[in-house]
DNA sequence: AACTAAATTAAAATCATTACAAATAGAGGT
DNA sequence: ACCTCTATTTGTAATGATTTTAATTTAGTT
């Protein structure tokens, strides 16, 4: 996604563009590593001496109501978050090194199964788990040694 | 999943059959309603009146690593778990009654996406949210008053 | 029965997240 | 600029789920 002028994009969306969420919003941007309220905060408070982590809560709970960003509940230990994607896609999470990879996914859900008839979907997760290719490589070398 | 004897089954995965781990298997069985712990341990105390939230937990974590049961990421505040289904499935969370309800799914992970190639998928998840036929209907009765 | 290892337990510790109340910043009007 | 009102930020305390720890109980073996 390319946001050219975060404030009026920020404004579009019926949030009040202040410095912080300017910032982190930013960072959203340009970090799709999908990030924790942890990562963020490590990443800013540098920059933004005063940044609390209370603040970083409140923006990513304003920006999910908002549709700005979406959670991804692929870590159940800690909320992992992302630019909202309004294409559907999927994430794949790597049990060796922990990275979490963007699918591309196409399902009709139409297709799926008669037990949604009837049902509103709003939101549509799909989460893969395994090895990365990365990682299943290294598991190879170790083995060559 | 229809299990005859708990006992035989539980040995078969691997996980020695003590009774506190037989009654919790036994009403994970009974209730598929994707309890969380509180849920299991509220629903055991009475019978087992010595049971602790920490054997609780540490049967599901044991039940975890030997796959008879799994964790559906659809809620970022507490675990909830469910019977090991091999059958791949999703599960559809209703945001305004709460209850999750089971999907039946087949994706063919082949046509999904190249972004996979060379990837170890041990696991797909598949979730949805919304509103379910119910709450919706509730809804209609509620603007027709 | 005695010994040993595993399982259970209660209580304390940890960690992510939320609630709260005080401090700060921003917007509008005079 | 100044005052006023409201929204935002902040640090701290509170909450709640989960894990750790150490002691106790249970089960299995000689």
């Amino acid at each position: 996604m390319v946001v050219n002028n975060i404030d009026v994009y920020l404004r579009d969306k019926g949030v009040k563009p202040s410095y912080q969420r300017k910032r982190i919003f930013e960072y959203m941007m340009n970090n799709l590593n999908h990030p924790s309220v942890n990562d963020i905060y490590e990443a800013l408070i540098n920059e933004i001496p005063t940044l609390s982590k209370a603040t970083v809560y409140n923006t990513m709970n304003l920006f999910l109501e908002h549709k700005l960003i979406e959670v991804l509940p692929i870590d159940t230990n800690e909320a992992r978050y992302d630019v909202f994607n309004p294409k559907e896609h999927g994430h794949f999470k790597c049990d060796a090194c922990g990275r979490i990879f963007d699918v591309n996914i196409k399902v009709n859900v139409e297709d799926l199964s008669d037990d949604l008839a009837g049902f509103k979907v709003d939101c549509e997760i799909y989460n893969f788990r395994g090895v990365c290719r990365d990682c299943q490589e290294k598991v190879q070398e170790d083995k060559a040694i």
